[in-house]
DNA sequence: ACCATATATTCGATATTCCATATATACGGA
DNA sequence: TCCGTATATATGGAATATCGAATATATGGT
């Protein structure tokens, strides 16, 4: 992993908060993290297939969803760098309020998505 | 400290290659950084310039030279970030060669630099 | 005052990133 | 098979980043 390319895919803010979020959530659909940040489908979408091909993250499909989940074969410096970036930033993450709220509160093998 | 702006310092190879040299030999002038990395003059110094503005870097001048160390009062998450990128990424840092090696053989304060 | 060295800045050209819109594909249910 | 929902991709334009070349500024020595 290019420390160059990494720091690139968090260079950017949806980017960013998409990845902290399924970090601290484990696994996180593409109409959760829309909800989430209020953001287009597209726009979504095109990120986290940027996120994918670098391998940061990984897809599984379900029906008609998709989860994102980090990549498990991430180096560990960069899991590192992101869980210190998701705990010792709370405030980055928590700007978004009710969705992100909501989705806390239901278990993800229970959701029914959008 | 904004993480977005944060990383977005760190996604280009010059500042990347520049920050993580400073956090290894402390201090380091422009002309130190043109030989380690090859890079012009006016390359290197309009990115310490951008890396001192968002606050990542200080700047001491002495006689002809100026001289760039990680700015103290960076976040502890930052500092981290560079450190675990630094150590846990030895080939980035060493790929460029003689240059380095005989900018470590000398110690900073007897330098005449270039 | 003049010159040499070190560093900073400006300017125009090029490259890259990001987005909205439109369209395509995949899946499940009726 | 047709429809609705979820997701992916293509396209073109706007915004931004990066660069090389030229120029400006600062410092120290003669």
């Amino acid at each position: 992993m290019n420390p160059v390319a990494f720091y690139k895919c968090l260079a950017d803010d949806t980017r960013l908060r998409s990845l902290l979020l399924i970090a601290r959530e484990g696994e996180l659909c593409v109409c959760e993290l829309m909800e989430a940040l209020k953001q287009s489908q597209p726009k979504i979408s095109r990120h986290l297939a940027q996120l994918r091909q670098c391998e940061l993250l990984s897809d599984r499909r379900q029906g008609q969803w998709v989860f994102y989940s980090l990549n498990p074969s991430l180096p560990d410096w960069a899991s590192q760098v992101l869980g210190m970036t998701l705990t010792q930033n709370p405030a980055f993450i928590t700007e978004n309020t009710e969705a992100l709220a909501r989705m806390q509160s239901r278990p993800v093998r229970d959701r029914q998505c959008c």
